[in-house]
DNA sequence: TATTCGAGCCAC
DNA sequence: AAACGTGGCTCGAATA
């Protein structure tokens, strides 16, 4: 059963049941609430339907216009949901796959459904956001959206609701998580934290002041160059190495690296030093982290690949340096789990490439491509894999390339199909139907006019540079993308999985923090091992559900620890 | 004074 | 090893 939450004008929320297995998704039963009481008949109605014994017909997936602002507020109320249909998200993917191309969903002008929500962080304390949204239908939304999916079809003309319903589905739970975890949040030991900025910075300084150690450095960058300089402003610190002597060009740390001179050593340890002081330094500690729990805001779909995005807090970019910080509260660990060589298994599975595959049955799949032949080391095997997924031509991945075509030609042929296609202009799709934007018109307008004849060789090859940029990039799109697509199936069943052991959200194991090809879980140490063992499995069927009968696993490393550091 | 822009470094 | 994909974040510099 569909269930449609359509708020009203006056303020109340009209729920609507809608059977998903009749024609033109007919409403079968509705009930209207005030916003005060919709909370509490969620919270029923998800407990009338076990997860035990039931099957998926008599399951709920709950439907709304923007996951973020709807469940943030049920889950501050106490209520969890199972499953939900985000009409936005599914909007942006639907309106943009090659898939539904031609339906009329997707050529329809744009409309308020496009529009970016308002920050949910603006109302929080409300359901809905009802200024403008309640001028949308989501009801109707809804049918169009499902219209579009009947009508889904490949490139051969297939019918292929099933793969992009997927993708829906798991994009959808994706957002349950995301509000999920932000309200669990990343268990964090402040005490550790400061110990760790304490002795590499100093102690905290006043307000105003930089931190002793910082202070130091910095002196001592200015002694060897002798001149009082500013490190913080690049323009300044070029300047002032340039008169200095020193050969830089910028003041890059690879760059100054190569440079033999008594300023250099100190220079790039306060580059160091004020990178980890100004991004994860107390300030940070202070605007991020309350109760030991760190709190981000993941953006699901994000990314036009369709990775997550971080909105403040820096989650995706969290540094070694401090991840000892992250700590398991007593009694609890946290089951760390990595998919090992992630893009390279998905693009085993998705190109069909049996000896490719073939490798991707080895527990370290680069050892596998060695196993094969094809390369000599498993540094080899990695940097010809990165060259073939990102485009690089140079260095070791260009000199591996033509032995990696060679022995895994239906792999490559996947990805070069993608480059030539993206180097034209065109769209490419990952695995499930996930499309890639068009090149700005800018782009567009230049490629046509260069391949009209006329215009300068230096225009021509300016053209053909570019091209050649947005072929990389959806050459790397399918693969990413692809990628996204496996960890939020990945991620969806684990959830399901670990909801069965608990009641509350974080009173049994519990998602905690996801970085693209990693997730952590926050469990009772008693749980640990069957939590780990969950993982496992849940990474072999995800594995199943998009790649049905590909011989390739998709392996982790996991490790049950107190501190994140401590994990691989 | 407020806003964008670019450099640089962090993550995968 | 080096410039080859996706992002976020912070700062100073440039712009309005």
């Amino acid at each position: 059963m569909l269930v449609v939450l359509c708020p009203q004008p006056d303020g109340s929320v009209s729920v609507r049941d809608v059977d998903r297995a009749q024609a033109g998704l007919p409403v079968v039963a509705e009930q209207t609430v005030s916003l005060d009481d919709l909370a509490g008949l969620v919270r029923e109605r998800e407990a009338e339907c076990t997860p035990e014994g039931t099957s998926p017909d008599a399951s709920l997936r709950w439907v709304w216009a923007d996951t973020a602002t709807t469940y943030r507020a049920l889950l501050d109320a106490g209520v969890r949901v199972t499953r939900c249909w985000d009409l936005r998200l599914c909007r942006a993917i639907l309106r943009a796959s090659a898939l539904t191309a031609r339906t009329g969903y997707a050529t329809a002008p744009r409309s308020a459904w496009d529009e970016a929500p308002t920050a949910a962080t603006a109302a929080p304390d409300r359901l809905f956001d009802l200024a403008p949204p309640v001028t949308l239908d989501p009801l109707a939304e809804l049918r169009d959206q499902h219209r579009a999916l009947d009508a889904a079809v490949g490139l051969d003309g297939r019918p292929e609701s099933a793969r992009l319903w997927l993708l829906l589905a798991a994009e959808s739970a994706g957002a349950l998580i995301a509000a999920e975890m932000t309200v669990a949040g990343v268990p964090w030991d402040v005490v550790e934290h400061d110990r760790i900025l304490t002795d590499l910075l100093g102690p905290r300084p006043a307000l105003g002041y930089r931190p002793a150690l910082l202070e130091a450095k910095a002196a001592q960058v200015s002694a060897a160059l002798g001149v009082e300089v500013n490190l913080d402003s690049p323009v300044e610190l070029l300047r002032s190495m340039r008169s200095a002597g020193l050969p830089a060009t910028s003041t890059r740390s690879w760059e100054l690296q190569q440079i033999d001179h008594p300023a250099i050593a100190p220079l790039l340890e306060y580059k160091k030093m004020s990178r980890l002081m100004t991004a994860n330094g107390w300030h940070w500690l202070d605007t991020w982290v309350a109760d030991g729990r760190f709190r981000p805001v993941y953006v699901p779909g994000g990314v036009v690949t369709g990775r997550w995005a971080s909105d403040g807090g820096g989650a995706l970019q969290l540094p070694h340096q401090i991840r000892s910080a992250v700590r398991s509260d007593p009694g609890w660990s946290l089951v760390v789990a990595d998919a090992a060589q992630l893009e390279p298994r998905i693009l085993a599975a998705m190109s069909g490439d049996a000896a490719m595959a073939e490798a991707g049955r080895a527990a370290d799949m680069y050892e596998g491509m060695v196993a094969t032949g094809a390369v000599e080391t498993r540094q080899q095997a990695k940097f010809g894999m990165l060259g073939a997924m990102y485009g690089g031509t140079q260095g070791e991945s260009g000199r591996m390339l033509p032995r990696i075509t060679r022995a895994f030609p239906q792999a490559l042929a996947l990805v070069e199909a993608a480059a030539r296609a993206g180097e034209q202009g065109e769209v490419v799709s990952t695995w499930l139907g996930r499309s890639s934007p068009l090149p700005s018109a800018e782009w567009r307008s230049a490629h046509s006019a260069a391949s009209a004849e006329g215009g300068s060789a230096a225009e021509q090859e300016a053209v053909r540079t570019q091209a050649r940029s947005w072929g990389r990039f959806t050459r790397n799109f399918v693969v990413q993308g692809t990628a996204a697509e496996w960890a939020l199936c990945w991620m969806s069943l684990l959830r399901l999985r670990l909801r069965a052991l608990s009641e509350g959200l974080t009173d049994g194991p519990h998602l905690a923090f996801f970085l693209h090809d990693e997730i952590m879980v926050h469990t009772p140490t008693g749980l640990a091992d069957e939590v780990a063992t969950l993982v496992q499995e849940t990474a072999h069927e995800a594995g199943r559900l998009l790649f049905e009968g590909s011989p390739v696993e998709f392996r982790l490393t996991t490790a049950v620890v107190t501190a994140y550091s401590d994990a691989k």
